[in-house]
DNA sequence: CCTTAATCGAGACGGTACGTCGTGTCTTTAT
DNA sequence: ATAAAGACACGACGTACCGTCTCGATTAAGG
């Protein structure tokens, strides 16, 4: 066990080297926890989720595994608390422009985003590991089959206000309408790989949509 | 060759273990690919894709790793090989029964089904690793954005016929609207976890592509 | 780490098989390394240096390859540690009988034990793979071509001691000439493979040392 | 096994690519033989006896390994075989210059040559592969303990033609003392890896040798 | 001259081991 | 109590060679 010490961590000398910061306070908590993320989220955006590691994270966060795994368990647990603390929020309030069509173009902009931020690779790796189960769903802005989610929300909102102004009729009109310009926009991000198009959602509201409501 | 056999490996000798039947032939080809797929396909019943490993399938088949990477490569290749091998195929031959909701009925459940059989875990892992990669279209009953597949064609002839008969108006209809109902259905395999309802494919049909077609 | 558990590996369990001790505590550092050791001692003397492989050493230790390969890195190295942990020592102290033939016996058998034990196989191995290496120069008990090495320093001391009793002339005697009874003794072990016999030691002593230094 | 065919290996068509000779006539018997010798005595300055694999030569003498193995049946054997055919022999006929030191500096100088060629390393590996082998023995330059060498054979000779002379007596001359010259010039090859100096050949004759057989 | 037997070329096969990587747990030390 | 540091058990990765075997194509020899 001799000549292995290659790996010299430049640690030791009470000096400090020229990389290390003589060393801050030990860190914990929030700062610790801010550190991770910050790592994992980087680590994300350059190697991506497939090739993210919670041992890279830990290196990048010049921390140790064990910390991580403390917190959050798994990579998947880790990816979602690093989107939910670094992702865009999707806009707070509901649009009300005084007209459907407007409100739709809006708010379906406003959910892409993050979505596109996000990038179809993480989504169809958490997707992949956390099938069935529901942590998917406490990420507002990603997948949430069934759940009312703040974005259904938002549409409902958007539909009531048009039926004030008479643009359409809700009454007996299936939850899966309701839904279904988010979840084709979803469907586009984890199926396709290019950024949403404009073009895209226009088709949604005024070729798909639109028709059915506006019956 | 002679000191070699000191870690004597429980050779196949006359008498043969109970396990062991007495080693047939030495496989090859078509018989040896065989085996591997059927292994690979038992594997993923048996654990599902994510705990899928070329080191079991190898182990299950009684061969090698180097066999089995020789012909695939990874994980993802293989696991699509063994797809388009034991996957339940569609039916060949398009519905025409006359009346535009029977066919769709008809039609969507032939599609489902197959999806159901792989099963949302392997399509997502599949998909996660394959991301922009076109494998994922070598298997025609799996996830194919914008291409031209079987599936849309006979939605397609479908359509035909039923404009033939009056019942619909195809001319400046988006292709979106078109392939709409089998990415709806896509969709609904990839997020939910339970199987399809009959249920579920009505309301595709009934609530959202035939009032936009119907118009 | 819900769904990791499927491939159910027989875990320790309360009740514990019938090889595996219920596992006492997580072995580390110098325990550990002794086990490594010795299982490698012992696979040395079960399968020879040839078939000695790392993988089996790790096996045999009841750990696991990275762990031998953290400290040791290959073979060889493996195999230098566990020779200097457990060949014999050479006796320490330098004979002094009184008369220059028989300190030269009693040196010689000392050195001669050792190389025994290791065996042939196992020092054409070792300097096979770590020719123009200096490992082997570690192992005192083995081949280090002009160091200066216990035994030569024991030899030098003997020699001097008969100078002073008379019995030699040291002054311009050829290193080589020094060195020459143990290089012998190296060559017999190195090129024959039955045990070096006492008659050896005597011819070298008395048909080659005497008669070049008794002039 | 679609996207598999990728080391397209180029032989198929009629014409011949540009690398291949449109591929002469097919090889077999001595022809063949000396390929594959040639390809091993090449192989063998290139990578060394350690990473020399058959496989290795199998390729570079555009064969395959069965071919190699129906003849040699392991690498020592293929290498005994490669320095058989391709060492610089030495000379054949014992010098005889009237004087005994010349007689023998130049002998030595004859067996040391080719050893040189070999290499330690070569010698070695074979050592370590074939020990407790007779095979060694069938390289009459290389180690051959006990056996009635032409080496020994020609030292005995000078060593008669130098009694006839007067210059020594061989009665009861021990065969070790015979054999010593040449013990201790093998000792040198497989200790030491820089070449055999002219230097440490005079020590040898003049230091060691003659002052035992010219009492 | 034609058939037969040998053996080459090519490469797949069953197998062992390699050395590395990542996971998730555990221990030790220091704050 | 817990961060920091890192070792450990475990499992799988993808590769390299081993020595054997199968399959056709080619070649030399024999009737």
């Amino acid at each position: 066990m001799d000549e292995q010490k290659i790996k010299e961590q430049s640690r030791v000398g009470g000096a400090g080297s020229k990389v290390d910061p003589p060393r801050e306070t030990r860190r914990r908590g929030e700062i610790l926890e801010t550190a991770i993320l910050q790592a994992a989220w980087d680590e994300l955006s350059d190697v991506g989720y497939t090739h993210l590691t919670i041992e890279g994270v830990a290196v990048r966060a010049r921390t140790n595994k064990a910390v991580v795994y403390r917190r959050w368990g798994n990579k998947a647990k880790l990816v979602v608390a690093t989107l939910q603390r670094y992702l865009p929020k999707p806009p707070r309030d509901v649009p009300d422009t005084g007209n459907l069509r407007n409100d739709m173009l809006i708010l379906l902009r406003g959910i892409a985003q993050p979505l596109q931020t996000v990038g179809a690779e993480t989504i169809q790796g958490l997707m992949a590991e956390y099938l069935s189960k529901d942590l998917i769903a406490s990420i507002p802005q990603i997948m949430h089959p069934g759940t009312e989610s703040k974005s259904t929300i938002a549409m409902k909102t958007i539909l009531k206000q048009a039926e004030l102004r008479g643009e359409v009729h809700l009454e007996n009109l299936n939850p899966r309408i309701i839904s279904l310009p988010i979840d084709l926009l979803r469907y586009e991000i984890l199926i396709t790989h290019e950024p949403i198009s404009d073009r895209t959602i226009h088709e949604i509201v005024d070729d798909i949509f639109l028709p059915i409501v506006q019956v």
